[in-house]
DNA sequence: ACCGCCGGGTGCC
DNA sequence: ACCGCCGGGTGCC
């Protein structure tokens, strides 16, 4: 492998900790905290607020007959039954209420007669109503057809919307009719449309989705490849199916689902558009294995196997002296399609012991920007006379070097330094490079993974296209094999010259592709208008909330006709969250053509997947000793009198901040009386004096929301804080989130929360923090009950086995400080790993613990949520959680860290727990989240209102009011 | 459009 | 006839 670096190593970039952006949490804003820069983030939401609203809340209105006038003037065309969407024109010359007819492509069929538009055109401007069309007979009329229109809108609206249509002379029919042949469930019967008789209920939708990604081992989905030679690692069954899979979904013409050829044209069956070209097949799709199984691996595979038109990628290097010797004397195991019939060894390959010295050897090789340069090049579309000594067999043999046949021995020697070897069909138009998109912090684990998996020899050209000195110049990337780069650079240079978006890619993979779920996002859009022919998406939560997050996706994956929402939302979401079974059942048949999913329990040939050894998670009790269970009694009644007075006021939510700091100092006296820090507590309240006073407790505030771990939401998207910024009312939202509000009610915005005036200049960011380490080191170190039941088990651990690897883990850095001191008394090694590390030291620290000598430390000090998804940290076989976390999928992920793919031992967990205390509490609260989480598909989010209520219940239950 | 609508031509039966 | 009726011209918004 060769890896390009426009200066040096990519490393550098990566680690330097300027470059470092952690994602949501406010860690690396400027210094500054006045929020003045809203240039470019409201420019950023006037594009997205276009035509974007909540398309879920929608309910039904009513239904009439309308007509479409001027087919003859318009070159789109309907079928019977198809549906149309319905546009305003204001700018129309001839009138202004002109409400145009559109095609499912977009294509204007013709407009709705005037007298009807002119009754339209002032609800759908003032966004009271969204219209829905179809065309019931008629369509090859001539001059003008009949439309079937469907109201929908907010339930507040629909009195003032058929009011208004009745002023004009029009009744709307409360059934809601079938919108087509393709949704005879939808028929209703009698009452109201809201409630069509075939429905599933919220249990029976639950189940439904639960096994939307199960059994999706049937059909042709347990073939499995081989890899090409290339790479070193043997794979695992289930990622040789992953493989096959792949390779069979980025070579297949089938047409994409819900298309059918007929005669000469093609149909889709949801809404029932025909054309005559023929839709393009879907090169790509999916890959939703459960973290830990090796997506990584994979696509890797994927990469070398399937990397022209069927072929894999060449595995002998041909380059100078070595050329000879390689692809002379080894034998190669694939075939040109990739598939095999050679049986290699198995051996413990993915061991990462044993793969420390093949990386070292391979790295070598690598980080030699000329070297590469002058290298050769595959497949340079530069020709040289001695393209054509190499035909297409010999290309195949080449590249993958089946191993029988003679002739293609003594072809091997033609091979030398001078010759460019050109795949024989290297004008076929497929572009080159695959471009890889994913988390900053993931890019390494790429680089790793590559470096692991791929043989030292193989030519294959990686470009980190990362940081400040990033080449711009397309020509070069596209002489690129693989192109990494992250989700934030790809967001900053779209519409900047960038050059990814220039490139024609062979392939894009979307790492943590569930990233791209908020369609409103300029990264979104960056995403999209990337130019592939082959679209991945890798994720290992393909549906987190809400069957939005897939449109994202499948609108990524050009999947027509969804990629525009109205349709997708039209012919699956609005039915599946009606509970209507046909629309179920189209979600299934979309979700099993173009995803595969494995879980840790799924099985291949009968065999577990993975055989992960045992996880076991026990809770231990830890009863606080007499000071301390004294210290946290009077904090309790004190904060207990401070919230039941706001319970009382019925101010909770407008004190939310000073809720939150009780709660946390209750969380951390628990731990360590000495987390509590003194400056904080009891200065909240009181007419504020100088403006920076303010902004000094706002911050305070900011930062104990931000640090409290308690995963807040912002109350505008429901989604956890992005860029978080906190308001004078001190109320903490994605800084997106309340710029766009306060962007849409300017001039007099007022707080999503609790109404009060909000303004633009007085959004305080979250300042750089030099975090809580080592702030207190006046105070004399001192143990905790907490503290001394986790030496002990330490202590314990190392008397039995010294060898074993544990992890302790806690939401607050601080105590992780305090609980190096006990650590370093016991004369434990021990490494750490928190979010305020720069990647640099958190790679080193990971790459420590991971290793097996024996100075290694044999405990790691984790903050939580320190590490992207990728966190492997197989050396440990102990988890110690310190404090419970409000969200038990946070526990979850941490526990995956150690038990996972390579881990050998059986884990043991525990889980500490103050008795009769707040952390208790947080135990009840987590299991509700669990069974909430458990429902949560499907079913509609909550809404802000809905959350408000539901975080007031949790504090009651979290203090016992 | 094998319609509706418009406006000019026309006017007992 | 300040009507009706006829038939030609015409046609989205």
């Amino acid at each position: 492998m060769s890896w390009g670096f426009m200066r040096g190593s990519a490393w550098k970039f990566l680690q330097s900790p300027q470059y470092t952006r952690s994602g949501s949490r406010g860690t690396f804003a400027p210094p500054n905290l006045f929020y003045d820069d809203v240039q470019d983030n409201v420019s950023s939401l006037d594009d997205s607020a276009s035509g974007e609203e909540d398309l879920d809340s929608l309910v039904f209105f009513g239904m009439m007959k309308g007509n479409v006038v001027g087919l003859r003037y318009y070159a789109g065309v309907v079928n019977n039954n198809e549906m149309v969407a319905l546009q305003r024109e204001p700018s129309n010359p001839y009138d202004r209420n002109a409400v145009k007819v559109n095609n499912v492509n977009g294509e204007q069929v013709g407009h709705i007669k005037k007298e009807l538009a002119a009754a339209l055109a002032p609800i759908m401007d003032r966004k009271l109503v969204r219209m829905e069309g179809v065309v019931p007979y008629g369509a090859h009329n001539v001059f003008t057809m009949p439309v079937n229109l469907s109201f929908w809108g907010k339930d507040d609206d629909k009195k003032g919307v058929l009011d208004h249509m009745k002023a004009h002379g029009y009744k709307l029919d409360p059934v809601l009719k079938s919108s087509g042949k393709s949704f005879p469930s939808l028929d209703a019967g009698s009452g109201s449309g809201a409630s069509p008789p075939v429905q599933l209920t919220v249990e029976q939708l639950k189940t439904e989705f639960d096994k939307l990604f199960e059994d999706l081992k049937e059909d042709d989905k347990t073939q499995e490849m081989e890899p090409v030679k290339g790479i070193q690692t043997v794979l695992l069954p289930h990622q040789k199916q992953a493989l096959a899979w792949m390779v069979s979904r980025e070579n297949s013409t089938e047409l994409p689902p819900f298309w059918e050829q007929r005669g000469n044209l093609y149909y889709n069956t949801l809404t029932n558009f025909a054309e005559k070209e023929r839709p393009e097949s879907i090169r790509g799709g999916i890959l939703a294995d459960d973290m830990g199984l090796g997506k990584t691996l994979s696509v890797i595979a994927l990469i070398l196997t399937n990397f022209h038109d069927g072929q894999p990628l060449p595995t002998g290097k041909v380059r100078s002296e070595k050329q000879k010797t390689n692809s002379a004397g080894k034998s190669r195991n694939t075939a040109s399609q990739g598939q095999c019939s050679e049986t290699r060894e198995i051996g413990n390959s993915q061991e990462a012991s044993a793969t420390v010295s093949k990386r070292q050897k391979a790295r070598k090789v690598k980080y030699d920007f000329n070297d590469s340069e002058e290298e050769w090049l595959p497949r340079k579309t530069k020709s040289s006379p001695a393209c054509s000594l190499v035909d297409d067999d010999q290309f195949a043999m080449a590249l993958s070097g089946a191993s029988s046949g003679k002739k293609k021995k003594s072809k091997t020697k033609i091979i030398d330094k001078t010759t460019v070897q050109t795949h024989s069909k290297c004008d076929r138009k497929l572009p080159r490079p695959t471009l890889i998109i994913c988390p900053l912090s993931v890019i390494s684990n790429w680089i790793d993974q590559f470096e692991q998996h791929v043989q030292a020899e193989v030519d294959l050209k990686i470009y980190v296209y990362y940081g400040p000195e990033r080449s711009k110049d397309p020509n070069s990337l596209s002489q690129q094999d693989v192109v990494l780069t992250s989700y934030s650079t790809v967001t900053h240079d779209y519409g900047n010259n960038s050059p990814l978006h220039k490139i024609k890619w062979l392939r894009v993979v979307l790492d943590e592709g569930h990233t791209i779920r908020n369609p409103n996002a300029k990264q979104t859009k960056a995403i999209h208008s990337l130019d592939a022919v082959r679209r991945w998406v890798l994720t290992g939560t393909p549906i987190q909330n809400s069957l939005k997050d897939l449109w994202s996706i499948l609108s990524f994956l050009k999947l027509k006709p969804f990629t525009d929402r109205e349709w997708w939302h039209r012919t699956i979401q609005r039915p599946v969250t009606m509970g209507d079974q046909g629309g179920l059942r189209r979600l299934q048949a979309l979700v099993k053509n173009i995803t595969l999913r494995r879980t840790k329990t799924s099985k291949v040939k009968g065999k577990p997947v993975l055989e992960l050894p045992e996880r076991k998670v026990y809770i231990q009790y830890v009863q606080l000793s007499t000071e301390e269970r004294q210290i946290y009694q009077s904090m309790q009644s004190e904060g207990k009198a401070i919230i039941g007075r706001y319970f009382n006021e019925g101010t909770v939510l407008t004190h939310y901040a000073d809720v939150l700091a009780v709660l946390v100092r209750l969380r951390q006296l628990c731990c360590h009386p000495h987390l509590v820090s003194s400056g904080s507590s009891s200065a909240s309240l009181k007419a504020e004096a100088t403006p920076e006073e303010l902004r000094e407790k706002l911050i305070n505030k900011i930062k104990l929301v931000l640090n409290s771990g308690s995963d807040e939401e912002c109350a505008i998207c429901l989604d956890s804080l992005n860029n978080p910024i906190i308001t004078r009312c001190a109320h903490v939202f994605c800084k997106p989130c309340i710029c766009q509000v306060i962007h849409s009610e300017k001039p007099n915005a007022k707080c999503p929360l609790c109404r009060s005036e909000i303004h633009l200049e007085h959004l305080l960011e979250c300042p750089e923090e030099e975090f809580d380490s080592g702030e207190k080191k006046d105070k004399k170190w001192m143990s905790s009950s907490k503290v001394d039941a986790l030496m002990c088990a330490l202590i314990e651990q190392r008397n039995k086995d010294p060898r074993v690897k544990s992890i302790v883990v806690s939401q607050f850095t601080s105590y992780l400080s305090l609980i190096e001191t006990a650590l370093r008394e016991s004369g434990f090694i021990f490494t750490r790993l928190d979010g305020s590390m720069p990647q640099k030291k958190r790679t080193e620290a990971i790459q420590s613990f991971q290793s097996t000598a024996d100075d290694s430390p044999t405990i790691m000090l984790l903050s939580l949520k320190a590490g992207g998804v990728g966190l492997n940290l197989t050396a440990a076989s102990r988890v110690f959680l310190m404090d419970p976390a409000w969200n038990p999928a946070a526990e979850e992920q941490c526990f995956d860290r150690c038990h996972r793919l390579g881990q050998t031992k059986d884990v043991i967990i525990t889980k500490y727990v103050v008795k009769d205390s707040v952390e208790e509490n947080m135990l009840k609260i987590q299991s509700k989240k669990r069974e909430l989480a458990a429902g949560a598909f499907g079913t509609k989010k909550p809404s802000a209102s809905e959350m408000k209520e539901a975080r007031i219940k949790e504090i009651r239950t979290l203090v016992d009011l």
